[in-house]
RNA sequence: GCGCCCGUGGCGGAAUGGUAGACGCUACGGACUUAAAAUCCGUUGGCCGCAAGGCCGUGGGGGUUCGAGUCCCCCCGGGCGCACCA
C-alpha cells in the first residue's frame, strides 16, 4: 500500500532546497546563451492574489522550461513599492508608508516563496528603496540637462478639498474619487518628459516587435496617434493679429464657415474681454474634468467673440471666431477652422449656432459626409479628389506664406508629477533669489525622503515640512527651495527591469556589461491593462537612456506575452448582499449559505474584485492543496491569453491528479529496483509503444510551452501518464526499461508546471542530483515516425471507414485497401468511382456519382 | 461610430483545409466499504437501431473545394481597445 503524498512538507523542503543550494541564482555566463524572463512586478499589497498568482505561474514554467534546455536563464522579482496606496493606508490607520509597505513587502515575499518560483532573489529590489531611487534620480537629472525634462504650466484635475492632482482614473463623475468634490481645471507648474521627441522613432519601433501581440501594437499605434496635415494662419479682420489652425482636411477649406478656438486658448482672453456671458461660458467648460469620458458627454457648447478672421482663399469672405468646449488645447494648435458639411463635430456645433454648410465634397448620402470624394464648389480645387487636393491645398497655403503641410502627434509629453509625499524626489532646487532651478550634484544624491510626516491636514505632507524643503543652493550656497513634486509612479516601473541586471551596483543604476549580457528582455509576461502606458513609457525610457550614454538596446521587451483575467462566480444573500465564494456551499446548481443555509442567488462570472467579494485568496488555495495544484489548474483550464474561470472542481481535479502520480510513481518504483541502466539492444513491440508515446510528448509538450499552449501542453501530460498507469504487467526487459523511460520523461515534463511533486519523484526514483539542474529530455526522431498509420476513408467527403496500412504504403495501396473495405463497397453500392484522392498520412476520400 | 478578437457537448476547451469534441470538469451507473470519504471500472453531443451501422451537428444564411469548425461574402450575438485628436 503506497504512502499519502505530504503536499505541504513535501514543497516546504524542495522550496528549501533550491534557496540553500542557489538553484535559480544566475551570473553573467558567456559559455550558454542568455535568457532573461520577466514577470510584471507586484505592487506590495500586502496579499498576492490569483492574478499574480496566474502571472508568475506562466512566467515560472518558461524561467524553467528555458533553463532545462539549456538557457541561462533570469527570472527576478521585486517590489513596485512606492504609490499613493501607502499615504492611504497611513491616513486611514495612522501607519508610516515606509512601514505599511516594508511589512507588505515582507508578508508578499512569503505567499511568493510558498509558490515554489524559479526565482534569483538575490535580484530582489524594492523601489522605495533610496539605492533604488539614488539612480533614478541620476537619470532624471541627465533628462534634465539633455533638455528631455522640463517643466510648464499645465491644466491638471484640482481636488480643492484634497489640495492636490488628481489623475485622469481618479476623477468620476467630474468629483474627485475620495473627496467627492467636483473636481477643478487649474493650472500648475509641472514636471514633463519629453517622450514626443521620440514619437516617430516610437511608432516605427513598434514594427519591429514581432513578438508582441497584434493587438498592443495596434493600441500603440493609435495612442502615439500620428497624424498628416496642415497648420496655417487666419488673419484676423477686427482686431490685429492671427489664429493658427491645424487640420487633417486642408482640402475641405472652401466648406469653412468658423473658427473655433478651445476655452483655454492663450487669445481666448484678450478676444474676449469684456464681453457679457465670456466667464460663465469659461466656468461651464471648467465644470468637466480633463478626462476624455468626461469631455467626450458634455454637450458642444460656443461662445461668438464677435470677431472675425479672412478667409485665405476667398477674398473678401469673413469666418466668424467662436470659442468652443470641444476644442482640445493641448492638441494641434488648440483651433480649428469648421467645414460643417464634411465633420460631425462642426456639423453638430453648426446646427446648434446656424452656420452655414457648404457641400465640398460630392458623392451620395446626408451631412455631414465624412468620406473622400472629388470636390466641387471649391474654385480651382473642383474636380479633384481628396488626396490631390490636400496637396494642392497645402501648396497654396505655402505659396501664401501663411502655411505648410505638418505631421502632429495624438501623443502628449509625459507628465510626471505628482504632489505627493510617497514618490521619488525630483532632485533640483529652486534658489530664492532668482528663481533659478539646480540639479541636486551627484554626490548629494540621493535626495532621501524625511521620515517625520503627517498627514494631519490635507495637501502634500513634502510641501508643508518644518525643515526638509529649506536647503541651500548647491552653486552659490544661497537659500533654496526643494521640489516638493514627487515622481510618477511609472517612472519606478520604466527601468527596474535594468535595475535586475546589477541590482546592488552602487555607482550606477546598471553596468554595462549586465545590459550588453542580458539585455533585452527575451520574454516579458504580465495583465493587457500595461498595454499602453507603462510598455511605452519603458521604450521611450530606455532610448532616453540610451542618448544619455547607457548601454541600452533600443527595444526592452524582444517579447511579449499578455494574460488573461482570472474570474469567478458571483454569489448574493436574500438581501442583495455579496458573499464570498468560502460562505457559500454549492451542492448541484442550487447555492445555500454556510451560516443559516438560507439560498444563495448565483450571479455571473467576472472579474474577480473585492467590490463583488468574488475573489479567492491564493494562499488558503496554496495551505490546502499546495502550490502545485493551484499552478497545474491554472494551466490546464484554459490558454493563459484568455479569461480563467476559477472554479473549485477545477482546483480539486488537479490536487487528484498530483496524488494520482504521486501514488503511481511509488507504487511502480520497485519494478525498477537493480535493473541496469543500459539501454536495451531491442525493444519488444509493447516496449515500443510505450517509447513512442513518451518521445512524441516530449516533442509536443517543448512545441507547446514555446507556443504558450500551457494547457495543450497540460493535456499533453495527462495523455502520457494515461497510458503509463494503464500499464498493470511487464512482459520483458525491454518493457519495463521503456516504462522507467516513461515515468522520468513524465516527471521531467511535469517539472515545469508542478516542481515540488516532480523533484519529489525525481529523488523517489533513486536520482541524487536536482531535477531543477537536469536537461529537458532528448527526442529520438526515430520515434516520432509511427510503423503503421491510420486513415480515414471518406465517399464523398462523408467517413465510411478507418484502415490502417504501413506507414510506407503508396498511394496505390491506400487506393486499394480503401476500396476493398466492406463499409467503403457498401456506401458505393449504385455509383460509379469517378476520382479517389489520397492525402498521404491523412485520407482517401473516393468521389463516386 | 471606428478598429481588433471571439461564438464548438451540461461546462473549460482540442482539432498544419483532411477521422470534430483530444485533455479535463460535472453528472450518472457499478466495484470496494458496516457506512462514508478516497480510490478503481464504465457511460456521458442529439436522434434512430438488439447490433452492425445510419442520420443530424461547430451562432444563422450563402459561396469556394474532392473535402470547411478552419478560407471568402452577408447577417446575428458577445468581448476588448480607441474616440469631440480637427
Amino acid at each position: 500500500m503506497s504512502e499519502r503524498y505530504h503536499i505541504k512538507e513535501t514543497e516546504k523542503k524542495w522550496q528549501k532546497v533550491w534557496q540553500d543550494r542557489k538553484s535559480f541564482e544566475v551570473t553573467e555566463d558567456t559559455t550558454k546563451p542568455k535568457c532573461y524572463v520577466l514577470a510584471m512586478l507586484p505592487y506590495p499589497s500586502g496579499r498576492i492574489h490569483v492574478g499574480h498568482v496566474r502571472n508568475y505561474t506562466l512566467s515560472d514554467v518558461v524561467a524553467r522550461y528555458k533553463k532545462a534546455i539549456g538557457f541561462n536563464v533570469l527570472n527576478p522579482m521585486g517590489w513596485d513599492a512606492l504609490g499613493l496606496p501607502a499615504e492611504n493606508a497611513a491616513m486611514e490607520r495612522g501607519t508610516h508608508p515606509a512601514d505599511w509597505t516594508y511589512a507588505n513587502i515582507k508578508d508578499m515575499k512569503a505567499q511568493l516563496l510558498s509558490m515554489g518560483l524559479a526565482i534569483d532573489w538575490s535580484r530582489e529590489v524594492a523601489t522605495c528603496h533610496p539605492q533604488y531611487y539614488k539612480h533614478e534620480q541620476k537619470m532624471f537629472l541627465e533628462f534634465y540637462k539633455k533638455g528631455l525634462a522640463y517643466r510648464k504650466e499645465s491644466m491638471v484635475n484640482w481636488d480643492p478639498v484634497e489640495n492636490t492632482v488628481l489623475a485622469n482614473e481618479q476623477v468620476v463623475d467630474g468629483k474627485g474619487w475620495r473627496s467627492g468634490a467636483p473636481v477643478e481645471r487649474r493650472k500648475l507648474y509641472q514636471w514633463f518628459l519629453k517622450i514626443t521627441a521620440y514619437a516617430d522613432e516610437l511608432l516605427a519601433g513598434i514594427q519591429t516587435l514581432e513578438r508582441w501581440p497584434e493587438k498592443v501594437r495596434v493600441m500603440q499605434e493609435n495612442w502615439i496617434g500620428k497624424s498628416q496635415g496642415a497648420q496655417f494662419n487666419f488673419d484676423l479682420t477686427t482686431t490685429s493679429g492671427q489664429i493658427a489652425v491645424y487640420t487633417t482636411r486642408p482640402d475641405t477649406l472652401f466648406g469653412a464657415s468658423f473658427v473655433a478656438l478651445a476655452a483655454d486658448h492663450p487669445m481666448a482672453k484678450t478676444l474676449c474681454a469684456g464681453k457679457a456671458g465670456f466667464d460663465d461660458f469659461i466656468k461651464q467648460c471648467q465644470a468637466n474634468g480633463t478626462s476624455e469620458a468626461a469631455i467626450e458627454q458634455a454637450e458642444k457648447i460656443g461662445f461668438d467673440t464677435g470677431h472675425k478672421v479672412a478667409h485665405p482663399f476667398i477674398a473678401g469672405k469673413e469666418l466668424p471666431v467662436y470659442l468652443a468646449n470641444f476644442i482640445l488645447m493641448d492638441y494641434g494648435t488648440g483651433a480649428i477652422f469648421g467645414c460643417p458639411a464634411h465633420d460631425e463635430r462642426d456639423f453638430a456645433f453648426a446646427t446648434k449656432y446656424q452656420l452655414p454648410m457648404i457641400r465640398v465634397i460630392d458623392g451620395a448620402g446626408d451631412l455631414p459626409f465624412t468620406e473622400d470624394g472629388t470636390l466641387i464648389n471649391s474654385e480651382w480645387l473642383n474636380g479633384l479628389t481628396t488626396d490631390a487636393a490636400k496637396t494642392a491645398a497645402i501648396q497654396k497655403l505655402e505659396s501664401l506664406k501663411i502655411g505648410q503641410g505638418i505631421t502632429k502627434y495624438r501623443l502628449r509629453d509625459w507628465g510626471v508629477s505628482r504632489q505627493r509625499y510617497w514618490g521619488c524626489p525630483i532632485p533640483l532646487v529652486h534658489r530664492i533669489r532668482d528663481g533659478a532651478i539646480i540639479p541636486v550634484p551627484d554626490d548629494q544624491l540621493p535626495v532621501e525622503l524625511p521620515h517625520d510626516i503627517n498627514y494631519d491636514l490635507p495637501g502634500n505632507p513634502l510641501d508643508r515640512h518644518p525643515t526638509w524643503k529649506y536647503t541651500t543652493c548647491p552653486e552659490t550656497g544661497e537659500p533654496a527651495i526643494r521640489e516638493t513634486d514627487t515622481c510618477d509612479t511609472f517612472f519606478e516601473s520604466s527601468w527596474y527591469f535594468l535595475r535586475y541586471l546589477d541590482p546592488r551596483n552602487t555607482q550606477t543604476g546598471f553596468s554595462s556589461t549586465a545590459s550588453k549580457y542580458w539585455m533585452p528582455v527575451d520574454q516579458y509576461i504580465g495583465g493587457v491593462e500595461h498595454a499602453v502606458l507603462h510598455l511605452l513609457y519603458s521604450r521611450f525610457f530606455t532610448r532616453a537612456l540610451r542618448d544619455c550614454g547607457y548601454d541600452v538596446p533600443d527595444e526592452p521587451f524582444a517579447g511579449l506575452f499578455t494574460q488573461g483575467m482570472v474570474t469567478h462566480a458571483t454569489f448574493q444573500d436574500t438581501d442583495g448582499k455579496w458573499l464570498y465564494p468560502t460562505e457559500v456551499t454549492i451542492e448541484g446548481s442550487r447555492a445555500t449559505k454556510i451560516s443559516d443555509g438560507s439560498p444563495v442567488t448565483i450571479g455571473s462570472i467576472t472579474k474577480m474584485s473585492k467590490s463583488k467579494k468574488n475573489t479567492i485568496d491564493p494562499q488558503d488555495i496554496i495551505d490546502t492543496y499546495g502550490a502545485d495544484a493551484a499552478r497545474l489548474f491554472i494551466l490546464s483550464d484554459s490558454p493563459p491569453e484568455r479569461d480563467l474561470e476559477w472554479t473549485e472542481s477545477g482546483i480539486e481535479g488537479a490536487w487528484r491528479y498530483i496524488n494520482k502520480i504521486y501514488r503511481h510513481v511509488i507504487d511502480t518504483k520497485e519494478l525498477f529496483q537493480g535493473m541496469s541502466s543500459e539501454k536495451p539492444a531491442n525493444f519488444s513491440a509493447g516496449a515500443q509503444n510505450i517509447r513512442r508515446a513518451t518521445h512524441k510528448t516530449i516533442d509536443l509538450v517543448a512545441k507547446d510551452i514555446d507556443a504558450f499552449h500551457m494547457n495543450k501542453a497540460v493535456a499533453r501530460i495527462r495523455e502520457l501518464s494515461n497510458l503509463l498507469v494503464d500499464i498493470k504487467d511487464i512482459k520483458d526487459d525491454s518493457e519495463r526499461w521503456a516504462l522507467r523511460e516513461g515515468y522520468e520523461t513524465l516527471i521531467q515534463l511535469l517539472a515545469p508546471m508542478v516542481p515540488h511533486l516532480a523533484e519529489e519523484l525525481w529523488s523517489e526514483l533513486g536520482h541524487t542530483t536536482l531535477l531543477a539542474d537536469t536537461p529537458w529530455p532528448v527526442v529520438d526522431p526515430a520515434l516520432l515516425v509511427a510503423d503503421t498509420i491510420t486513415l480515414a476513408v471518406q465517399v464523398n467527403g462523408k467517413l465510411r471507414a478507418t484502415i490502417t496500412l504501413s506507414a510506407t504504403a503508396d498511394k496505390s495501396e491506400a487506393e486499394k485497401i480503401a476500396l476493398s473495405d466492406d463499409n467503403v463497397k457498401k456506401s458505393l453500392e449504385g455509383l460509379s468511382v469517378k476520382k479517389v484522392i489520397v492525402v498521404p498520412g491523412r485520407v482517401v476520400n473516393v468521389v463516386a456519382g
